[in-house]
DNA sequence: GTGAAAGCGCTAACAG
DNA sequence: CTGTTAGCGCTTTCAC
């Protein structure tokens, strides 16, 4: 691996002129630089960003923690950031946390000693608390994605969860629907907690009571749930539309209902949060509340390198990212008993 | 930041001793051990591995780069590799081409200064030489994922795209179609071409003339393609079935047949390689050859570790992955004229 | 314009 | 079992 030092010794000058090159720094005269510039590229000369990392305590290098690398939510949102990060002359660490605290602290732990400028963080829950104080007790720059922490102060982009669950809500109203169940992420996490909200405010608005058996959680990734849709449709005036509070417990729902013999919309008609794939489809079939993936993890990165390069306010900024419904095929007017 | 030096003094012994306390080398007392490691706590000591990185001249940095985030064959191969690399302690530094050529190049050169122990790379195409070349001069190790690259010498993994496209242009001979149509990819990827031969070794097999005006290229990742695939279906005796060299060539394809009035499959019989979503779907369409996404990622790391810590043999290891056929809907019996 | 010296945080090699 | 010295490849600071 050629040096610095090997550059200068061939170019006949010293390590700090050959430095000064590579950076474009201070004043070099036109005949040096050029030849120091030809003996680099002639012995295929690279720097090492990590040595140069060691004395300017800055390695631009930035990581992104995701909770489900599968989910087409994540990965536009990876796209995004990797884009963003590009454009902004930084590195991508990137790493999955499968909505698990632990993976989560273990990953925490191996991006503080790789003294990352900043972490984009969609945190697995509240409990991810710890794992950010973390963070921040080493000074860290945090930007929070999609989900808000309790006692967590840092910058912020996410989705309008309650807004967007009302929304869809009253959008199965308005296709006659009644009885609507939701299927929700853990109570552990924010956007579960909106919502719950928002979707508990669109049956209030429509002067519909709200029945505690028409609730159930699950996990955001889970695909299996024969038990728990089942419970939500044992009753004796069961769901007539359900309401899945993300993409994947969309499907998982789906399936379990056809297992039990239950058409999608013709039975119960489904719609939920985001889209279930990254690029277009065939012939979308779920209704969707889409959030601007893309813009998440683009947004996320542009904050987070602002409040590394102290162009940030002093405040903590907030962005709340609109979303839009998408009315398709599986969620149908309810259809006269 | 806490260094080594902090710890040492707070502990009465010398760096070497917390270097050894932390690297669990060498003989320690408990005693000292203890005292250590609790002031260590104590402090929020979090180890530098750039410095480390700086003496032992290893990163334990990996990089992955892929062709398209946005394709869920990918993403589910990354999902493996990000396994792997944390099972074997590596840490995974992304990027996403977007099949470019240039884009590829910059990054790079980011990977070489980066100093990364070793390349996942799943390459745009065979332009991607100079690239790859870049790389073996600085001796870093690489494992080419699903594309070969011709005149590059390096471990491999490899789907099995020529009995992939025999097989998928097999069945839908079985189905009775004879008039076949092909959208590959740029025929300067690896992939492409043996899919061409795969194609065109079934037609001979089952006594079909090749017909030129059936095959088109398109890129990989493209979506828009009415043109191309007008061209195909243009003529007196238009095809019956389309073969798509990947998902979201068939994507595309399945737009474009749509806006010119085509059904799929009444009109036309559709099949590709490639499944089109990460996780399971609701009621999958897409009649498809699917790839061991997962295990290009994971297998890739383990390779490209082994090769990194010397304990690969000395020639290189082309590994292919068997992939397999799923029947869906999109391909159906050729209707009687 | 250019260079010499010192040090970023850590560990290899050797000494005791 | 523990410490000393030197140096990884680079840049900062100050001197010329």
């Amino acid at each position: 691996m050629v040096t610095i030092y090997d550059i200068a010794e061939k170019a006949n000058c010293s390590a700090m002129t050959v430095s000064r090159v590579i950076n474009n720094t201070g004043r070099i005269s036109d005949k040096t630089r050029k030849r120091v510039q030809d003996i680099m590229r002639e012995m295929n000369y690279v720097p090492n960003t990590m040595a140069r990392s060691l004395v300017v305590q800055e390695t631009r290098l930035l990581s992104l923690l995701i909770t489900d690398i599968t989910n087409p939510f994540y990965t536009t949102l990876a796209r995004g950031a990797e884009d963003a990060a590009r454009h902004l002359g930084y590195r991508l660490l990137l790493a999955n946390s499968d909505e698990s605290v632990d993976k989560e602290k273990d990953y925490i732990d191996t991006v503080i000693s790789t003294r990352v400028d900043g972490v984009l963080f969609a945190p697995a829950g509240d409990q991810s608390l710890p794992n950010l104080k973390k963070l921040t007790k080493q000074k860290i720059p945090i930007v929070l994605l999609d989900r808000e922490v309790p006692g967590v102060e840092c910058d912020l982009v996410l989705g309008d969860s309650k807004e967007g669950a009302k929304q869809l809500t009253e959008h199965l109203i308005g296709l006659g629907h009644r009885r609507i169940a939701l299927l929700n992420g853990s109570s552990s996490v924010s956007t579960a907690r909106l919502r719950l909200t928002g979707y508990i405010e669109a049956l209030k608005l429509n002067n519909i009571t709200f029945t505690e058996s028409y609730i159930a959680e699950a996990d955001y990734r889970k695909a299996e749930m024969d038990g728990i849709v089942g419970g939500l449709f044992q009753s004796e005036e069961p769901p007539t539309a359900l309401f899945a509070a993300n993409n994947f417990l969309a499907l998982g729902a789906i399936r379990s209902l056809q297992e039990r013999g239950l058409r999608v919309p013709d039975d119960v008609s489904v719609a939920c949060f985001d889209e279930l794939e990254a690029g277009f489809v065939v012939d979308p079939f779920m209704t969707v509340i889409a959030q601007p993936a893309y813009d998440f993890g683009y947004m996320g990165i542009q904050m987070l390198v602002d409040r590394i390069q102290g162009k940030a306010p002093e405040s903590w900024r907030r962005i709340i990212l609109p979303s839009r419904l998408h009315s398709r095929k599986s969620a149908a007017p309810l259809q006269g008993t």
